[in-house]
DNA sequence: TCTCACACCTTTGAAGTGG
DNA sequence: CCACTTCAAAGGTGTGAGA
């Protein structure tokens, strides 16, 4: 458990004053964690936490969106007020256990020890990380929920936002520009006062996942493949020629070119030749301006009009909710996945005419969908007491602190030495094994890739997202329709628990990071020289460590209301008044 | 490098309508 | 009462100018 890092870096910050949709790690939470976790531990030395004995799985979606990022190098747009990932993380969890409550939390770790940034056309490592900010969680709005339910649909982390503001008071993730972050989901169970072994804590990284954080975008690829696939950006797209700005500057150039048109017929008709003048096309670059924006670097203007013309399957996902719902199923990256048998990668969409033609047939014709195109799930299962590395992102890695280009991300498990999807998979065993053969998508490998049905409720265009967002609809008890607040789910947990939350010893076991160079795969090719990142070294074995959700959040709760140095005092006895009854809503 | 106002877009829920 | 449509507000986007 990577406690040393978090512990130093909340002691610096003040509370989080509004941790309502957020779990903030206060300053001395990892004593109060070693306290109460001491306490608990008395009566059951040897029980392990029944969390760490499941055989959890977890596995990132939208795969395929997420490496054509990652092949360009990912950025993430950080504003003051706070900003949404996109792609957003959303994840497939298996192996809990239906009738325990969990809580799904994920925050942001440093991804190496530089700080990046964009010479011309690629990143460069320039200079040192700045000091660590304080880790803020985001706790999923639907914790704590049973293990079933997280198992149903994907879990959707897409209400994240990241914010370069470190003074932000609002629950967001805090990090710094131009670095390199990754995002690690926390899975916590909830105590059970019936059941001992109850608690205990996993934690998952994903390296594939992996940006840079900017507060304006670098990479005009970057911003291109952005807009091609988030439906908030449509505005963008189709070269930006239905926007206001465009059809202004469009028809200003129009008028320049009508005038210097109608000048140059007049000289014509005067008898003069009309001159193909550098001017004239000076016009015709200014009336296609917005274009560059919007196409890749170097890219000319017929390309953007063949992408015009091409919708990116990607884009028909997004646009075509039954596309979606039959991408759905095979972890929502099935968008760009081809066939099996046809290798036609419209299968999809016929198969989304046929089953989902009619709004009103949702959920049979989802069914119906899924049966079709979904794949058996076989998650092979990596030996406990490792950090589930699910893929890595490639950046080329530079030596240290020379200023050697840093290349985009190399492809996944295309060839590719840090393949991410097969460590979920029974790959993770022999993904990276000594033939080095590169990867081919299999959509039939379960891996990430099992069926999962729609929520009952699914939105019109954004359904790879809001497919996912019904699992964070279950409206706020304080009705304020934000996520739960941690005074909500504390009332929640208590609610169900009532009394007898002494008895229980909520533990967890820290799945050991397996360090990503330990995989052959690494050792060869372009990411000879990538470091596996390393953001916080694991504290000695010999000093096992917990996270007992309940004392974490009862030494939050209890340090907002002012309760802390009680809680000091009495080591953390979870008993505290505070943590049984439900609490006003802060 | 960063901030901010802006236009464009989707999402959401309330209100209205009809069977 | 239910299903559907319409509408407006809220909020998520990237852009581009300016600091």
């Amino acid at each position: 458990m990577y406690l040393h890092e978090e512990r130093l870096l909340c002691g610096d910050y003040p509370l989080n004053s509004q941790p309502r949709n957020y779990g903030y790690c206060p300053p001395d939470w990892k004593d109060a964690v070693r306290r109460g976790q001491s306490w608990n531990r008395g009566g059951k030395v040897g029980c392990e936490p029944e969390l760490s004995a499941l055989q959890v799985r977890v596995s990132l979606q939208g795969r395929e969106l997420w490496e054509q990022f990652g092949d360009i190098g990912t950025e993430m747009l950080i504003t003051k007020t706070g900003r949404r990932m996109f792609p957003s993380c959303r994840v497939t969890v298996t192996g809990l256990n239906p009738q325990a409550k969990y809580v799904l939390m994920m925050d942001m770790v440093s991804f190496d020890d530089d700080k990046y940034k964009w010479s011309r056309d690629r990143w460069e490592v320039s200079g040192m990380t700045e000091p660590h900010l304080p880790n803020r969680f985001f706790i999923h709005p639907d914790s704590p929920s049973l293990g079933e339910r997280w198992m149903q649909y994907p879990v959707s982390f897409h209400k994240l936002k990241l914010t370069n503001n470190t003074l932000n008071s609002s629950g967001l993730v805090v990090l710094h520009s131009m670095h390199k972050y990754q995002p690690r989901l926390h899975i916590v169970q909830s105590p059970d006062p019936y059941n001992p072994l109850s608690g205990g804590y996993l934690r998952f990284t994903f390296p594939e996942a992996a940006f840079i954080a900017v507060t304006a975008y670098q990479n005009s690829e970057i911003t291109k493949l952005k807009i091609d696939n988030n439906p908030f950006a449509k505005g963008f797209r189709d070269n930006g020629l239905n926007r206001k700005r465009f059809r202004e500057k469009e028809g200003q150039s129009s008028e320049k070119l009508n005038e210097r048109q109608l000048q140059m017929e007049l000289k014509s008709s005067n008898g003069s030749r009309p001159v193909e003048s550098d001017d004239e096309a000076d016009v015709i670059v200014s009336s296609s301006s917005s274009v560059d924006s919007y196409g890749a670097a170097g890219s000319r203007t017929d390309d953007i009009t063949s992408l015009s013309a091409a919708p990116n399957p990607l884009i028909s996902a997004f646009m075509n909710w039954g596309a979606a719902a039959a991408a759905l199923p095979c972890g929502q990256e099935g968008w760009g996945v081809q066939d099996p048998m046809t290798h036609n990668t419209h299968t999809y969409n016929t198969l989304t005419t046929r089953d989902y033609g009619s709004p009103g047939q949702h959920n049979e014709a989802r069914h119906t969908g899924l049966s079709n195109v979904a794949s058996p799930l076989f998650l092979p299962h990596p030996p406990l007491g490792q950090t589930h590395h699910l893929g890595s992102v490639g950046f080329r890695r530079p030596q240290a602190q020379s200023r050697k280009p840093v290349g985009p991300h190399p492809p996944h498990h295309r060839g590719g030495p840090s393949g991410p999807a097969p460590e979920l998979s029974h790959s993770h065993s022999h993904s990276h094994t000594s033939d080095h053969q590169p990867q081919q998508p299999q959509p039939h490998q379960a891996e990430f890739d099992y069926p999962l049905p729609l929520p009952p409720k699914v939105s019109r265009m954004y359904l790879p997202e809001s497919a996912l967002c019904s699992l964070e609809m279950s409206p706020s008890p304080s009705g304020s329709g934000n996520p739960w607040s941690l005074t909500d789910m504390l009332n929640r947990i208590h609610s169900r628990e009532g009394s007898g939350i002494n008895s229980v010893s909520p533990q967890g076991k820290l799945l050991q990071a397996q360090a990503q160079y330990e995989r052959p795969g690494l050792e060869l090719g372009v990411n000879r020289e990538l470091r596996p990142p390393q953001p916080n070294p694991p504290l000695p074995d010999h000093e096992p460590e917990y996270l007992p959700l309940h004392n974490m959040m009862c030494y939050h709760q209890n340090s907002l209301i002012g309760f802390a140095g009680l809680l000091r005092d009495n080591h953390v006895d979870p008993r505290v008044p505070s943590c049984k009854s439900p609490m006003p809503d802060l």
